[in-house]
DNA sequence: TTGTACGCGTTATCAC
DNA sequence: GTGATAACGCGTACAA
């Protein structure tokens, strides 16, 4: 309680100078005062002032983590691996959601986190967005996660190669009218939402199938906006057989849609999802799965090299996705939930 | 950038303590002073620094979430209720998982967090576990989120109610074979799985109807965790024709069990989960709904108030569920998803 | 390897 | 209502 490094310096009959080498680690200690100091330090319960040592060293000693949502399963599961590596660093992680843009009355990250943190985390926002800009110009270190901009350090997947492997796999099914679900009506500077569907482009093309300009919808990544798309597509004179929707949420919206219609995915419509939710398998979803907490983990190592090792060149990692095919793409009749997965791996 | 208060006093013609006054609108300052003073901060784009305001205050300006997981759908859904209200007040929100309890190396939260947080958040955690014995010796403001304790805040739901109100349902819908997925094991000192089950006990004693042994198992709050639990139900001489889990993951999980065996959900067997999951509606899941959300930004309002009025009684809020009634428990031929909802409101 | 002493930027306590 | 100024607890040259 109330307790300052001078107490121990006191207890330990070093200085204070030696104490705070000692507990940080520095190299230049002797090893037998510096067991001494950790005693010491350890029988009173002493933990230094965060406060102190920040103001004294400059440093703000944590890390914000900006993210549209935080209730999304993409964006907790992020989030969560994120935390994990963080929890073994002494940096503190700072939650902040820039919410619902269209909000009034909040404060932009880069002022209400000046001075505040040392990196930021951004998970799955436009580089472009002004708020960002402004969190850029701070010019401290930033690594983006699932998507990617000139510069930044990012940690992402190949969404081009997602969404072909996803449309392929419509197309090896013998599908040729196949709709895709995106986000928000294009174009979109967000790069996911851009190159998932440029993705889909290259495999028609490849095939040698043009594109209906009435099979391309949007569902903004929900799974109402899901529903409605493929209600949409649905009512279509000649619908498609096949629908490849960039996100799993939007694909069980589409499911619910099919059902409503007294359809049923699989067997009168085949749907393949993207992301590898935790529902995908419960919901019998064929999905291209992205390793999203890992994700979270590598982007939170690479943000703390950065912080350690100011200087460095921006990193842009890229992690490997997987099409996990279940019955939600033909073969109704097969093996359900967790059964076949005829994994194509994308690389890496 | 490297601005001091210093430098808006000067440019404001006033002290430090003037503008220190003046931006954080304490009351004895001239309208007129605290205009100048507001204008030159703003127009110099000046910030105060946290660490340094913290070391003077002694206040550590934030507030600490302690949680399990924070990618489980209930754990974020709170998070994301705790975060929008905390965004509008000026304490920095800190995650802290304390995530699997068998993880060795974790430092414990009460070392990690003292002298860095004004106040704890504790989601859905035994107050019982010596983690957190640790942190109410602290003595700092908690408040707990959908668990109790004697003479600590917290904002939870009824939870005896709830599993009454499943119950209930189920015995209405002529059942008297009715088993129940667990948590774990019980004796459990954990509020919420104890009360859930008492209420199940009470509906059926209510109803006359002697609790079958083997009926009560255990599920872990997982999915595969009520799948387990469901297949072995079915393996019974008599299986249950209907079932309550505590949770709508685990209840998932029993859909999922019951598929794996030829058999459909709310035709075969009923089912009856609890949380309200996002999922829920989708899979046509009958369900005690509690507002999740809700429970983290009232939490983190009463914690907010407690830290600015030290000393204030201890505040057990509880807030209402709502029986949700759809196709997993009967009527499998009536109107599906978002359909009728008999919504039986419990008690406050 | 260790100690001394100054400074980090703000708040709070006094006077005025 | 406002201004000096002494803490707040630690990091870090610099000296020894």
């Amino acid at each position: 309680m109330g307790m300052t490094i001078r107490d121990i310096a006191r207890e330990a009959g070093v200085s204070t100078a030696t104490v705070s080498r000692a507990l940080r680690g520095l190299p230049n200690v002797d090893p037998v005062t510096r067991a001494k100091v950790h005693a010491v330090a350890e029988r009173l319960d002493y933990v230094v002032s965060p406060a102190a040592s920040r103001l004294a060293s400059g440093r703000a000693g944590s890390i914000a983590v900006i993210t549209p949502f935080v209730a999304r399963w993409y964006f907790a599961t992020v989030l969560s691996g994120v935390e994990r590596v963080l929890q073994r660093s002494d940096l503190d992680l700072l939650l902040f959601s820039v919410g619902d843009p269209s909000e009034t009355h909040r404060v932009p990250p880069h002022r209400k986190l000046r001075r505040r943190v040392d990196a930021f985390l951004v998970i799955s926002l436009e580089a472009a967005s002004p708020d960002l800009r402004e969190v850029f110009e701070l010019d401290m270190p930033v690594t983006l996660i699932g998507s990617t901009h000139d510069g930044v350090s990012s940690v992402a997947i190949d969404d081009v190669e997602g969404g072909r492997a996803a449309t392929q796999h419509l197309i090896n099914q013998g599908h040729r009218r196949i709709a895709i679900i995106s986000g928000r009506p294009l174009p979109s500077p967000f790069t996911p939402e851009r190159d998932r569907y440029r993705g889909y482009l290259d495999a028609l093309h490849a095939a040698g199938i043009d594109v209906e300009p009435g099979f391309v919808t949007h569902g903004y990544f929900t799974i109402e906006g899901g529903e409605d798309a493929m209600t949409s597509l649905l009512s279509l004179a000649d619908p498609p057989t096949a629908v490849f929707a960039i996100s799993d949420e939007m694909a069980f919206g589409a499911m619910r849609a099919l059902r409503r219609h007294g359809l049923q995915a699989g067997r009168d419509v085949s749907i393949v999802g993207f992301d590898g939710h935790d529902m995908a398998d419960l919901l019998d979803l064929t999905t291209v799965v992205q390793p999203v907490e890992e994700l979270g983990a590598q982007a939170a190592q690479a943000l703390l090299d950065a912080v350690l090792d100011a200087g460095r060149e921006p990193q842009q990692v890229q992690l490997p996705t997987q099409l996990v095919v279940r019955g939600s793409s033909g073969d109704p009749h097969g093996p359900r939930g967790g059964g076949r997965r005829d994994q194509i791996e994308t690389r890496p």
